[in-house]
DNA sequence: GGGGGGACGTA
DNA sequence: CGTACGTCCCCCCC
């Protein structure tokens, strides 16, 4: 090793280098999308970071203080007296700072009634005493008097912390002429504005240096202060006390009793599951690369000193039997005892053909080289069609795979990547080898996609088989019971069907998209032209930038919301800004119509894109993509299709049964959110409001306005339906003065006026937050969990949202249930009833069916009726339907 | 090329 | 200062 044997004991000031960051780094351009502030943290570990990798301490800790009073307070009261408030915002940042320091493994230290600077005093004074080098890092220019030989320390810039300087002992003689020891001095007779110490008037540094250089220390000047002429002599005799305290409160203590020593501080594996999940959740992505790299090089460089090369894999990996026909057969039967113990399995692809297939149990696994027809597999695929029980990762991705190779799966008992998204719903589950990573702590050796020449040899399916054999044992532990059903209940069952729904895509009529897209681009064409010529000059009208100068500068039209990057030129603020002005100005109209036309007109393009050759559009839908239980779709998001504008409607027009197929039939849930929120609330008005059988908006604004429900007006009706589909939102007086247009008094009186009607609904959000805010957790009807960190914290901001999304989190997140559970038992007797119809797509709370010919009355029946059926709830749940050619004209 | 930001489509 | 998503484009940065 290069590195020299003498162990290098690193300390942090964590506050005086946090708080340097935090001035360093724009708040704006640090702030996740909850609106929690993180420049201190990234500025302070993105130092940690380049100082591990220069230093390559031994031995590390950072030290806090615990508060801004410590002894030297009651030593003089006005220490530190003139410092601001420290600023909410730096406050909030401390803790989650820690939170990634002891997922690094680093220990921290705080020392009750002391500062950070004196626990460096005394580890610098130990860590010499054992031999060590000590480094240590501070923006407190208190720490100068450290440095002596073996103790250097490394100071930001003024810039902030992205540079430190290195101050040795030679370096402090050449900036201030001085040893080390006798800075204190200096610093006592020119005082420290920043610690509201006053030093002596008119000495300042040079002054200051020439008379200890002069008389050798401050006790050596005050000695010889009658010697020293002129008006300086003169104030140095007058304010020798302001010196003297100054001295006494400068001097860090060495000698602080602490939990730990220098040997305790040796450096620890970085627990990489942890700060993924902590960088996570702060967004750093560089700053997780960088760290990633290191945590690597540093596992790899600890390897050598082992007698035995050290494997990247931490446990042993079993054989792998390469195996087919009558052995295969053989050791199957041995490894599943006869087909009830699980085994682990994973597919071996190359440009997406199966080559070969992974088998494992924990102390066995085996190879299956796949060449369909040349060997025997009847057993191998008996077994695969089973109900087996089979542990897999990312199932449904298989589940493709092996039906578009003529394989059938059954039993699919475990998935890993759902298994780890229930436990954790809102980070990504990430691939395979990012999961055994985090739930293992051990390295799935992957070959690098970027080397043509892998450095690492692949693993063998049959190992990444066992991989998942131990990561889902590892879930497994971890879920709680209402977890692990809704796991086994609702969405592994779901595996197969959201596969099949993949697979089977839907129709779509590739002329009328052709004729849509020649549309659009001639109208968005024309569009523009208009618009130039309203202003005079071309403009990328796709470009919020040019429009801000276009619409603030050139036009000098009054400024709306304000944005990071400037002012808002979204839909809601041009309506406004047209209200506002004078008269309407065509510039506007234009802008929003050429909008709404390339909106469009991408969506189309987009849908052509993904058109196969089938004349099918095959979606993705993602189980794992939400942080509610909901199902998201991708590649391309057939959940979006517009639906509320005439044109927009065009396109969903486009989706049509497929040949061989009757007609498409869309069932949705009506109101299913304010059901739920009836049913868990229990609130009589709200369930009698779904039994009476009534407009569900005027029953709610005959009780809220205290009317006939014949006398509920169209505005009354607006108003209380923005009201009930704002509750489940966490809606505010003044989100809801906002939508409505209303003022806030007035959105204020219509909640109260609310609620005075539905009084346990309000009971019934408020308590969901504070069950949250003592569980950590918000839970379905059947029993979905999905936690909440934020509940509980100093950032009002990220306190608040967090409230929100708990108190939408059950209401959302049941619907997504009881849809899963409808989707379940349909698919499950169009099975049994042997019915050729199929579910093609999911919308949240609404089904597209294509139907076979003759089944259309079967398909009603099956669809309402287990729509209805799938949950048992205080009020009914309501299902419409709708027929036709294509989707627009399904709808009702 | 990646990624953040703004904008906007859906439930 | 209303939840949950995905995708497009622009624009800046590496």
């Amino acid at each position: 090793m290069p590195d020299s044997a003498k162990p290098t004991l690193m300390v942090i000031d964590g506050h005086s280098l946090a708080f340097r960051a935090f001035y360093a780094l724009p708040v704006d351009s640090f702030t996740t999308r909850d609106g929690q502030h993180t420049n201190a943290i990234h500025g302070f570990l993105a130092m940690l970071i380049l100082l591990l990798q220069k230093e390559k301490p031994t031995h590390l800790a950072v030290a806090f203080d615990i508060s801004r009073f410590s002894f030297r307070n009651r030593e003089y009261e006005e220490y530190k007296g003139t410092r601001d408030e420290t600023p909410q915002e730096f406050k909030g940042q401390v803790p989650l700072l820690q939170e990634a320091l002891k997922a690094m493994n680093i220990i921290t230290i705080s020392k009750e009634d002391y500062e950070a600077d004196d626990v460096l005093a005394t580890l610098a004074e130990r860590g010499k005493a054992d031999g060590f080098d000590v480094l240590l890092v501070s923006g407190d220019r208190d720490t100068i008097q450290l440095v002596d030989d073996r103790v250097t320390l490394l100071y930001p810039n003024a810039r902030g912390v992205s540079e430190l300087k290195r101050y040795d002992r030679q370096a402090v003689l050449e900036r201030y002429g001085i040893e080390p020891h006798q800075y204190p001095d200096i610093a006592a007779l020119v005082g420290e504005t920043s610690d509201n110490l006053t030093g002596i008037d008119k000495v300042g540094e040079k002054t200051a240096v020439k008379w200890v250089l002069q008389y050798g220390s401050l006790d050596g000047i005050l000695e010889h202060a009658e010697e020293i002429k002129g008006v300086v002599g003169q104030k140095l005799r007058e304010q020798k006390d302001n010196a003297i305290r100054n001295r006494k409160l400068n001097r860090l203590v060495r000698d602080v009793e602490l939990p730990v020593g220098p040997a305790d501080l040796e450096r620890r594996p970085i627990d990489m599951a942890a700060v993924r999940e902590i960088f996570d959740r702060l967004q750093f992505r560089t700053l997780l690369e960088r760290l990633t790299k290191i945590a690597a090089e540093e596992s790899g460089e600890s390897a050598p000193q082992e007698s035995v090369p050290a494997p990247s894999r931490a446990r042993t990996e079993p054989p792998v039997h390469r195996l087919v026909d009558e052995e295969l057969a053989q050791w199957i039967e041995t490894a599943t005892a006869g087909g009830t113990t699980p085994l682990g399995l994973r597919l071996e692809t190359a440009y997406g053909d199966i080559t070969g297939f992974g088998l494992a149990t924990e102390t066995d696994s085996a190879y299956v080289p796949w060449a369909s027809g040349r060997q025997d597999y009847a057993t191998f695929e008996a077994w695969l069609a089973s109900d087996a029980p089979k542990l897999l990762h990312a199932s449904k991705r298989e589940f493709k795979l092996l039906a578009q190779a003529g394989l059938r799966i059954g039993g699919i008992a475990f998935d890993s990547s759902i298994a780890s998204w229930l436990l954790r719903p809102g980070s990504k589950p990430g691939d395979l080898a990012s999961q055994v990573y985090d739930a293992l702590g051990e390295t799935l050796p992957e070959a690098d996609p970027n080397q043509l020449v892998p450095a690492t040899e692949a693993i063998s399916p049959a190992t990444e088989a066992w991989f998942v054999v131990r990561l889902a044992r590892a879930l497994e532990e971890r879920m709680s019971d209402s977890t692990r059903r809704v796991h086994t209940e609702l969405e592994l069952p779901l595996v197969p069907v959201l596969a099949r729904m993949e697979l089977d895509g839907v129709t779509v009529n590739r002329e009328l998209l052709a004729r849509l897209n020649a549309e659009l681009t001639d109208t968005a064409a024309e569009l523009a032209r208009r618009a130039f010529a309203e202003i005079g000059h071309e403009v990328n009208l796709g470009s919020p930038k040019q429009l801000q100068q276009v619409l603030f500068e050139e036009l000098g039209m009054p400024k709306t919301r304000s944005t990071k990057t400037g002012f808002s030129t979204d839909a809601a603020s041009l309506a406004d800004l047209q209200d506002q002005l004078p008269e309407p100005h065509p510039f506007l109209t234009l802008l929003l119509q050429h909008r709404d036309a390339t909106k469009l007109k991408q969506m189309v393009e987009t849908l052509e894109r993904e058109l196969g050759a089938d004349g099918r559009i095959h979606t993705t839908y993602d189980q794992t993509g939400t942080s509610t239980g909901r199902i998201s779709s991708n590649d391309p998001n057939l959940q979006n299709i517009p639906i509320k504008t005439e044109s927009g409607r065009e396109i969903r027009a486009a989706f049509e049964h497929g040949a061989g197929f009757e007609t498409l039939l869309t069932a949705d849930y009506s109101q299913i959110e304010m059901r739920i929120m009836a049913h868990l609330s229990g609130d009589e008005g709200l369930i009698s409001a779904f039994n009476a059988g009534e407009d569900l908006h005027r029953f709610v604004g005959s009780r809220v306005f205290q009317v006939e429900p014949a006398e509920v007006t169209p505005f009354m009706r607006t108003k209380v339906k923005a009201m009930s589909y704002g509750l489940a939102y966490g809606l505010s007086a003044f989100g809801l003065s906002k939508q409505l247009r209303i003022e806030t008094s007035e959105a204020k009186q219509l909640m109260a006026d609310y609620f005075a009607r539905f009084g346990a609904v309000r009971d019934y959000l408020r308590n969901v937050v504070e069950q949250a805010r003592i569980d950590g957790y918000t839970e379905t009807i059947f029993g979905r969990r999905r936690p909440f960190g934020d509940l509980n914290s100093n950032n009002r901001v990220l306190r608040e949202n967090a409230e929100r999304a708990a108190l939408n989190a059950p209401i959302q997140g049941s619907a997504a249930d009881i849809m899963k559970l409808a989707m379940l038992g349909i698919a499950r007797e169009l099975e049994a009833r042997d019915l050729r119809s199929r579910m093609l797509l999911q919308v949240h709370d609404e089904l597209v069916f294509e139907v076979a010919p003759g089944e259309l009355d079967a398909m009603t029946e099956v669809v309402t009726t287990r729509m209805r059926g799938a949950a048992d709830l205080r009020v009914p749940l309501d299902v419409q339907v709708g027929t036709g050619p294509n989707w627009d004209a399904a709808a009702h």
